[in-house]
DNA sequence: TATTCTGCAGAACGTCCGTTCTGATTCCTC
DNA sequence: GAGGAATCAGAACGGACGTTCTGCAGAATA
């Protein structure tokens, strides 16, 4: 790719501006103005080089169809947005999604990549992890973890309970076995937990999980 | 949001698949001829209604100039693309980046969403976790560490390491203390590894980590 | 039935905008 | 200093394009 005179850099520069602004491209009368150029001509002069050094496209007499090549939408990338409804803590009740909270509810929101993103993105939503109870489950303080919300559970899944007995939230793969569930922590080193199958309810299952180190 | 005519319909879509193609929008025109209809004047009156009930927006006076509401760029996020430059386990070495790695080599790679993002995504790169060495740094077989590529660490970090003398790859957090430098694991109830500086090869700064959990 | 609203057709207007032509200026090369 | 390429200025042409006005037909409303 060959070198770009400051001219052509400067144009460059304001279609990326002017196009995270609105959605479309400068016009070149606009690109003159915002460039300082004298000359409708000198515009599409420039213009015709960076064309021809792979720097944009364009559509002949079409207004505004300049687009920037390799740029516009690859570095881009579709993500689901999932709402982060608040804190699971070992000794709080897990909050409970709402209807409202997946259609843009006020919540804080966070973005999955693709690559965890399960086929499908409905009633997904995330709680932030408080304290060091979900250690057997890998999961420390601070983590996100992305649940799929449902009340139940397949055998060997990890899921999001809650213990009314006990009071306590947790983590934990679920294993249906007859009158009682087992929940064995992630960490086979530690022991299962098994209750009656009425004392157990099931928020979610466990689709993913992030953690950003501390610097 | 208003119910839609067939006829707004029609327009939407062709707004939509005209735009994944270029990444400019018809002219009015364009959208008259694609949708079969007679008058110009028959397409600025659906676009008014589309534009009134909110689902595009105009810019009056300018050619194509119309944009999709809360489609556009909204559910679009500019994310890090991360190699995948191959795996961490407990007894083998760690994968060292080459400078190819970072500008588009042949690896596989990741989209670290941009909450996790740091604020310079230079120099970063990830590692596939196999095994289940790593448990005390709450990371399991299968889990993605993303690291920043550095040779020297900060006390309190948690960094990649690999212990050239008992050939073995960790991640812990560093502090260096005279000549030593002591590992300490995530998990306080673990103990301590104290090694000579000399015998820590430091490979990056742990920067995030993330799971998906199985189905 | 009279009235209004919705959706559409046709045409014309005026401007927006890409394009092109001529010529000037600058900068390098030989 | 002559020749040539690169860059720019100014102006004009013509098509592209958004806008608007008039009118018509059917559905809805009263």
């Amino acid at each position: 790719m060959p070198a770009i005179s400051s001219r052509q850099q400067q144009i460059l520069d304001f279609l990326r501006e002017y196009h995270t602004d609105r959605s479309y491209m400068p016009s070149i009368r606009e690109i003159q103005l915002a460039c300082g150029i004298s000359s409708t001509s000198v515009v599409d002069y420039n213009l015709r080089l960076l064309e021809r050094d792979g720097y944009i496209h364009r559509s002949p007499d079409i207004s505004r169809a300049i687009e920037i090549v390799g740029e516009s939408e690859a570095d881009l990338v579709e993500v689901a947005r999932i709402p982060v409804l608040g804190a699971i803590a070992a000794g709080e009740p897990i909050p409970v999604p709402e209807a409202a909270a997946y259609a843009g509810g006020d919540h804080e929101s966070f973005a999955l990549p693709p690559e965890l993103t399960p086929r499908d993105p409905d009633n997904l939503y995330a709680l932030r992890v408080k304290g060091y109870s979900m250690i057997d489950a890998f999961v420390t303080d601070g983590d996100i973890v992305v649940l799929r919300h449902t009340r139940d559970a397949h055998n060997g899944e990890m899921v999001a309970a809650w213990l009314p007995m006990q009071e306590e939230a947790t983590l934990k793969h679920f294993y249906l076995e007859g009158e009682n569930v087992r929940l064995m922590p992630a960490n086979p080193n530690m022991a299962p937990i098994i209750v009656p199958a009425s004392d157990v309810q099931v928020h979610g299952k466990v689709v993913a999980v992030m953690r950003r180190v501390a610097a």
